[in-house]
DNA sequence: ATGGTAGCCTTGCTA
């Protein structure tokens, strides 16, 4: 089973590639970030023609997360457990087969110091919950998405320029730490020991063909998912087309 | 050198 993520900064403007990568790639479940869009506005019959299902929870603007499969969603959650009064869409969450996976986009959380700030951390804090609540399931599940934390300074191309950025403040990074410690897997860091592989990569200031980005979309897998994982890759050649996301997608293939 | 880009549908906000 092939999952990957992907923050598309928009599901509309990114409709040519997303099809393209569906195709190409043919993920068994793709995990969407930023998709900018209300559910009934998602370009539904174009991801059906490809063979796929979909279940999504959107807003006009910002936002936005989606979950495509090659078999229908079961048992659907449409939001974070425990953050019912939570407005912005940013977590869904289903069953596929024998394997949960959920698609989250954590709150950025810049500037720190306001209620940006506070809001990332009362939403990680709500995160290691429910995780913690999936755990005592004991079934192999992927929480997959943009966590908006660069788990360390080797994730990050200037660590000293963004010490005090949302995004690697300690205050993120520990809670970060907090799911690993409860017993959760960063597939990726499980075959890629090297210092240096970005998922993002900022459209301003030339970042991406200087390669200097940051390691923000991971796959944290559930220790019975961890048992079954056989590879995990960043996938950059989206990122190298014209009108890309500023994000690109990380996969990972489960022995299930 | 306090810049720069992209997407939303705004004339600013978010990233």
């Amino acid at each position: 089973m092939r999952l990957a993520t992907w923050n598309v900064n928009s599901v509309k403007a990114r409709l040519p590639h997303l099809l393209a990568f569906l195709a190409e790639a043919q993920p068994d479940v793709l995990c969407l970030q930023e998709t900018k869009c209300p559910a009934a506005d998602f370009p539904a019959l174009e991801i059906q023609a490809l063979g796929y299902h979909f279940a999504t929870i959107g807003q006009r603007s910002y936002n936005g997360v989606a979950l495509i499969a090659k078999q229908p969603p079961d048992r659907l959650v449409l939001g974070l457990p425990g953050m019912a009064a939570d407005e912005q869409a940013r977590y869904i969450e289903a069953a596929f087969g024998e394997v949960r996976v959920a698609s989250l986009y954590l709150p950025n959380g810049n500037p720190v110091g306001t209620d940006k700030f506070t809001y990332k951390l009362a939403w990680m804090e709500q995160m290691v919950g429910h995780a913690r609540d999936l755990l005592r399931l004991e079934i192999p599940f992927v929480l997959a998405g943009d966590y908006n934390i660069c788990p360390a300074d080797e994730d990050v191309y200037d660590p000293v320029a963004w010490r005090d950025d949302a995004l690697c403040r300690l205050e993120a990074r520990s809670r970060f730490r907090a799911l690993l410690y409860l017993g959760l897997t960063d597939a990726y860091r499980v075959f890629h020991r090297e210092p240096h592989r970005y998922t993002f990569w900022d459209y301003q200031a030339g970042r991406w063909h200087r390669d200097e980005g940051l390691r923000i979309d991971h796959l944290l897998l559930s220790p019975h998912a961890a048992d079954r994982v056989a590879a995990c890759d960043i996938d950059k050649k989206p990122r190298a087309k014209e009108r890309a996301s500023d994000h690109t997608p990380i996969w990972c293939e489960l022995a299930v």
